[in-house]
DNA sequence: ATAGGGTTAG
C-alpha cells in the first residue's frame, strides 16, 4: 500500500515544516522511496516559507510533474519573498489557473501597493470566491480609500468574520474610529461575524481614543471569549491600558499572553518607558533577552526612551551605541531623536545640538520638537526659537508654533518681533486656539473650555469646585484623603486613578489655568462613581500642583507621556 | 499541498 505510506511521510514533512524545522522536513523527504505530488508539494512551500529562493527553483524544475497547486505554491513564494516581478512571469507562464492562482497574484498587487493592477486583475477574475473579495477590500482599506471599500462591502455577495475585521481594522488604521466601532458593534449582533482579529482591531481603536471604559467591556467580552491569552488580542489589551494610564493592569494582561512575540514585549517595555517606569522598562528588556524573541527597532525605541525619561542618562548613551553590536539594530532616526531627547531633558543641549548636526540623517519634525521641548525645561530661548524655526518651516500649519514663537519673543522682550509674528498670524487667518480640557464619563466626552459654563452641570460644578477649593489649598494628602472618603462613604481602591492631561495653551494665565483643570476633575469626581479611574486630558505639560488633590495614585498624561504620583511623590523624582 | 484580516513605537 503505497500511497498510505505516501500520506504519512507526507503528513511528517508537513509536521516538521510547521514547526520550522525545515533540515528534519528535507531528510525525510530525501529518503521516501516513492515521492507523491504532494510530497513535491509539500518540499517546495518548505524551501520557499525559509527563503530559500534558489533551492526552491532546483526543487520547482526537478518535479517530475506540475499541477496548479505547484505553480500556486512559488508564485505565493515569490511574492512572500518581495520578488513580484518573478512573480508575475510565473502567472503569465501557469499553463493552468484556478481561483487559488487568481487570489495570489491579486494579493501580491495588493501586498506592493499597486491597487490599479490589482482592481484589473479582480475584474479579470473568471471566478471569485470571498477570499478575492476580503483581498480587494483590504487593498481598498490599506489606500484610505474607505467609501470604495464601504462599496465593496455592500456588494460582496457574502460576508465572514474576515470581511468585518478588515473593516474594522481598516476604519481604524485610517483614523475614522467612529465608523469603526460602529463596525464592531454591528458585527457583535452574529457572533459568526466576530474573530480575534476584530477584537484586537477594535482595542486598537480604543487605545487611540483612550476609551478606557469601552476598553474594559471589551475586555470582559474578550475573558468570556476565552481568547485574552492569544498574542495579538493580548498585545492589543495591553496597549489600549498602556494609552489609558493603567500600567498595573496592562502588566496583569502582559504576564497571562501565550506565546509572547516581540510586539507583546515592545508593548509593555514601550508602556513603562512611557509611564516613566525606566527601570521596569530595562527589567523587562534584560528578561527579554532571556527568551527567543530577538529585540528590533522599536524595543530599543522603548530601552532609550525609558533612559530618556528617567534620567539615566550614561545607560541610555551606552545602549544607543552599543545596539549595532549587541543586537544587530542600526540606529534610524528615531533611536537619534530618543538620544536627542535624552541628552536634552538632561539639560547636556550643546552635546544634544552638535549630534542633530553630526547625525547621517536629516532632522524631522520629532528632532526639532524634543530640542523645543529641552529648551523649555532648560530656559533657552536661543535654542527654542532656533528649534520653533526649524519645526514651522516643516510644519507650517501647525497652528500652536506661532503662538510659542510669538510667546517666547514676548518672554525675552522683543516685541517688535512679537509685531512681526502676530500680524503674521493675522495675515495666515490664524486665530488662537481656546484651550480646553476634557474628561470621558461612561464614554461620554464632556469638554470644558476656558471659563467656559456652558455645560449643563455647570451650577452644581461651579459649587462644588468652591469647596474644592477650600480643601485644596495647602491641604495636605492625608486630610484629602479623608475628606474624599466621608464624601463618597465607600472606601476608595489605592488603584483609583486620575489621569491628568493638559490641554491648555502654555501662555495661559497660570489662575487660568489651573481653574480649566479643575472643571474637569471636579466634574469627573463628581461623575464618575468610586472604584474607577478619573480620566482628564490636558495636551501640554501636565501641573504638578495637582499632586496635591489626591491621597492615592494620580497619574498625568500630557503630550506623550504619563506622570505617577502616589502619596505626593513622583515616579521620576526630580526628573520631569 | 496552493489564497484573505493581525496587535507595538513615532
Amino acid at each position: 500500500m503505497p500511497s498510505k505510506t505516501e500520506f504519512a511521510y507526507n503528513a511528517m514533512i508537513s509536521g516538521y515544516l510547521q514547526n520550522g524545522l525545515m533540515d528534519e522536513a528535507k531528510r525525510v523527504f530525501d529518503k521516501m522511496p516513492v515521492k507523491n505530488i504532494v510530497s513535491w508539494n509539500v518540499i517546495l512551500s518548505g524551501y520557499l516559507q525559509n527563503g530559500l529562493l534558489d533551492e526552491a527553483k532546483r526543487v520547482f524544475d526537478e518535479m517530475p510533474v506540475k499541477n496548479v497547486v505547484s505553480w500556486t505554491t512559488i508564485l505565493s513564494g515569490y511574492i512572500q519573498n518581495g520578488l513580484m516581478d518573478k512573480a508575475k512571469r510565473v502567472f503569465d507562464e501557469m499553463p493552468v489557473k484556478n481561483v487559488f492562482s487568481w487570489t495570489t497574484i491579486l494579493s501580491g498587487y495588493v501586498q506592493n501597493g499597486l491597487l490599479d493592477l490589482a482592481k484589473r486583475i479582480f475584474d479579470e477574475m473568471p471566478v471569485k470566491n470571498i477570499f478575492s473579495w476580503n483581498v480587494i477590500l483590504s487593498g481598498y482599506m490599506q489606500n484610505g480609500l474607505m467609501d470604495e471599500a464601504r462599496r465593496i462591502f455592500d456588494e460582496m455577495p457574502n460576508r465572514d468574520s474576515v470581511s468585518w475585521a478588515t473593516m474594522i481594522g481598516g476604519y481604524g488604521q485610517n483614523g475614522d474610529n467612529k465608523e469603526a466601532l460602529r463596525f464592531f458593534i454591528e458585527a457583535t449582533r452574529d457572533w459568526e461575524r466576530l474573530n480575534t482579529c476584530a477584537f484586537a482591531f477594535v482595542l486598537s481603536t480604543c487605545a487611540d481614543i483612550v476609551a478606557f471604559e469601552l476598553g474594559k467591556q471589551i475586555h470582559g467580552r474578550v475573558v468570556k471569549g476565552g481568547i485574552e491569552f492569544k498574542c495579538n488580542v493580548g498585545n492589543a489589551l495591553v496597549s489600549m491600558y498602556c494609552s489609558c494610564g493603567n500600567i498595573k493592569e496592562a502588566y496583569d494582561v502582559f504576564k497571562r499572553i501565550e506565546d509572547k512575540d516581540v510586539i507583546s514585549w515592545n508593548t509593555i517595555i514601550n508602556g513603562y518607558a512611557r509611564h516613566g517606569y525606566g527601570q521596569e522598562a530595562l527589567q523587562h528588556f534584560d528578561s527579554m533577552k532571556q527568551t527567543s524573541i530577538q529585540p528590533d527597532e522599536i524595543t530599543m525605541v522603548g530601552v532609550l526612551t525609558a533612559c530618556s525619561h528617567t534620567g539615566l542618562v550614561d545607560k541610555g548613551t551606552h545602549y544607543f551605541y552599543s545596539m549595532s553590536q549587541d543586537h544587530g539594530i542600526e540606529p534610524d532616526i528615531k533611536h537619534y531623536n530618543c538620544l536627542i531627547d535624552l541628552l536634552g531633558r538632561a539639560g547636556r543641549l550643546d552635546e544634544a545640538q552638535n549630534l542633530v548636526k553630526s547625525m547621517p540623517f536629516e532632522p524631522n519634525g520629532v528632532t526639532w520638537t524634543c530640542l523645543l521641548s529641552a529648551s523649555r525645561i532648560h530656559e533657552s530661548t536661543e535654542l527654542g526659537e532656533k528649534a520653533a524655526k526649524m519645526l514651522l518651516s516643516l510644519e507650517p500649519w501647525n497652528t500652536s508654533l506661532y503662538v510659542l514663537l510669538s510667546n517666547l519673543y514676548a518672554a525675552s522682550g522683543r516685541w517688535e518681533d512679537v509685531k512681526k509674528m502676530q500680524l503674521k498670524m493675522r495675515g495666515m487667518g490664524i486665530t488662537k486656539t481656546k484651550g480646553s480640557s476634557w474628561v470621558k464619563v461612561l464614554n461620554k466626552v464632556h469638554t470644558f473650555c476656558v471659563g467656559d459654563f456652558t455645560h449643563p452641570d455647570s451650577k452644581s460644578i461651579c459649587a462644588f469646585l468652591e469647596e474644592l477649593d477650600l480643601r485644596m489649598i495647602s491641604i495636605s494628602a492625608h486630610s484629602w484623603k479623608s475628606w474624599i472618603r466621608g464624601r463618597k462613604r465607600t472606601d476608595m481602591s489605592p488603584q483609583q486613578t486620575f489621569v491628568l492631561h493638559d490641554v491648555e495653551e502654555e501662555e495661559l494665565l497660570h489662575t487660568l489655568k489651573y481653574h480649566c483643570e479643575r472643571l474637569v476633575v471636579a466634574y469627573g469626581i463628581m461623575k464618575i462613581p468610586s472604584g474607577r479611574p478619573v480620566c482628564v486630558f490636558k495636551n501640554l505639560c501636565g501641573d504638578r500642583t495637582l499632586t496635591k488633590i489626591a491621597g492615592r495614585l494620580i497619574i498625568l498624561r500630557d503630550v506623550g507621556r504619563f506622570h505617577h504620583f502616589e502619596g505626593g511623590v513622583y515616579n521620576c523624582g526630580s526628573y520631569w
